[in-house]
DNA sequence: GAGAAAAGTGTAAGCGCTTACTTCGGGCGC
DNA sequence: GCGCCCGAAGTAAGCGCTTACACTTTTCTC
């Protein structure tokens, strides 16, 4: 059933059935009844090659994230997904791993697609120069179509960015965890991502700006497994802290099952905040305080800043949009 | 830059380019690896549009998912969407959520899109003659690709189930409770799919078949939110209950929630089982063991089929693939 | 070394749709 | 009543690719 079929029957000419599709002006309301009544009855959809193949656009968004069975990243997916499909766009998902390498071929998969703009689900660059090799395929795939980073960041035109600020609400936190007496904190964290990079800026800068000093032991990298954490903290007998700022819910939940099995109270004995605000923090007992991530507002700004590339509409876009974050008080802290 | 360049600054026609595109055996390796040198000196990279009206398939899986932001849908779609790739397969993701009107609606635009099969996963469908106006779009679905249901079941041509037995699952956990003492096992169920319903008839076979009654105040259809079920298991002082089967570890979590608040010792004063082993089984405290829903399995099985279907290789495919599961021990039981 | 088979390459006809350009026909002004 | 204009519909030329079929080399075979 393709559309001659539907002029055919319809007794019109095959562009008059493709204007009643494409809603053109053109055509005379009684023909558009009569032809799409014709449509109705034979259940005719228009082929989508066919249509990409003339206009060149798919209305289709590629997102790649590096693990769809996080709970951020597929909230946001979530998220995204659906803003998307009330802008009449498909995404087509692809979910890439950590490695560099499968990254690039998902991206050229993707571009080979023709989707019409890319997103980036939790992909951090460092901004400096030295991370130069490791961003030249989102650079070279930016000269073909707009990329956007959600909680990411890319200094390079036609990559726009979406991020909530981890430098300032880390060093909020850990300033909060000094005026409330503590005194040794343990930085727990699971990789060197730029996201990360920042957080960790943010724990220093409060540890100097409160005259403490910055220990080497006390930073921590761990995998993000909850039981790993809790065991290498129980292993780890040198170490001595009284709180924990984790860069992420699943590492602080591994704090937790630390401090209650050496039966340590929270948060008297051993204060902790996750990163990231997920279903996990409402899970642990005691329930984590986290850091909100705000998932939801930066899928809309990207999605919006999309749509106004996208067609042209609307002023300025801005390349950078960083917003502020805090932390969701549950009961892991005290203040 | 398309096929004709190509052509041209190769030195060859077009159909030789796009044997080359193809690995077609009727080539030479020597025009191969010029043609070869030509694209990747250019970054030619075939249009997708043009292919797919050539051969009518763009070797893209629609995949359609209640809640991606669910756990256990989200690790489906990872996996589904992992082994895809391996085989050259794209998906394009659709989150409708639970709403009929709109996973019809979806499944239409995936239609349109020319995807070569659908997936959806968690979709429940009761078996029975009743449920036949429920379940028409996708048997009209099935007309033109071929549908497979991930944890759901309907009896129809061209639509293919895979899922775990939740009935034998939740009847040998019933009655591993009942051998341990428990007297009144309280059932916890958030929806009233088949999957549901399948636990529910499990839970029931059990009680009888161990001489209990089945006690109406004993089901409790409850939102599936952690604290929501606390709140409402603490309200309900009317309840007397020793043990929970939840069909879902967020209900699960609730119900250890609510026994923490109350200073009841798991598994001693209240035992407790959930459904899904998904992370909040390792983060609730004491650790929730639950039934393992083997997604991975699944997921295998479904991409298994789907190739020999979608390729012709390969004999008889079942239309029905039913797996057992059974019980993860962690800390809230004592069988 | 001629003839046939095999291998490599080219030609051209679609695939189903969009759209610039063309045609048609009826209403209007004079 | 004639010509003009304008809205409505049609014609046909792509879009970039695949592939059946045709054609030209090469490679055997005897």
């Amino acid at each position: 059933m393709n559309i001659y079929d539907i002029a055919e029957l319809a007794g019109v000419s095959i562009a008059t059935v493709s204007r009643v599709v494409n809603d053109s002006p053109r055509v005379s309301e009684k023909t558009k009844r009569k032809v799409r009544s014709v449509m109705e009855e034979y259940g005719y959809t228009p082929n989508v090659f066919a249509r990409g193949l003339g206009l060149d656009s798919m209305k289709t968004i590629g997102i790649l994230c590096p693990d769809i069975s996080d709970a951020y990243m597929a909230t946001a997916v979530a998220h995204l997904e659906s803003r998307l499909h009330e802008h009449g766009y498909d995404c087509i998902l692809c979910c890439s791993g950590f490695e560099q390498s499968v990254k690039e071929k998902y991206v050229s998969l993707l571009l080979a697609k023709r989707i019409d703009a890319l997103i980036m689900v939790g992909s951090t660059y460092a901004g400096s120069g030295e991370e130069e090799s490791r961003t030249r395929y989102v650079r070279e795939g930016a000269k073909q179509v707009p990329i956007f980073l959600i909680n990411g960041y890319l200094d390079c035109e036609n990559v726009y960015c979406a991020y909530v600020d981890d430098y300032q609400a880390t060093y909020d936190v850990t300033v909060q965890m000094i005026r409330s007496g503590r005194r040794r904190i343990l930085f727990l964290c699971d990789s060197h991502s730029y996201s990360a990079a920042q957080k960790l800026a943010g724990y220093e800068s409060a540890l100097k700006s409160q005259g403490l000093p910055v220990l080497g032991d006390l930073k921590l990298y761990v995998k993000n497994r909850i039981h790993t954490v809790r065991d290498i903290l129980l292993e780890r007998r040198d170490l001595s802290f009284d709180s924990v700022v984790a860069t992420d819910d699943g590492l602080a939940v591994g704090a937790i099952k630390y401090a209650n099995s050496k039966l340590l109270k929270i948060p008297e004995d051993l204060c902790i905040t996750g990163f990231n605000n997920s279903s996990l923090s409402v899970c642990s007992d005691p329930e984590l305080s986290s850091i909100d991530n705000r998932v939801e507002e930066l899928c809309n700004i990207t999605v919006g800043n999309m749509m106004k590339i996208l067609h042209g509409e609307g002023g300025e876009v801005s390349r950078n949009s960083r917003i502020p974050c805090r932390l969701e008080k549950r009961c892991t802290t005290d203040f």
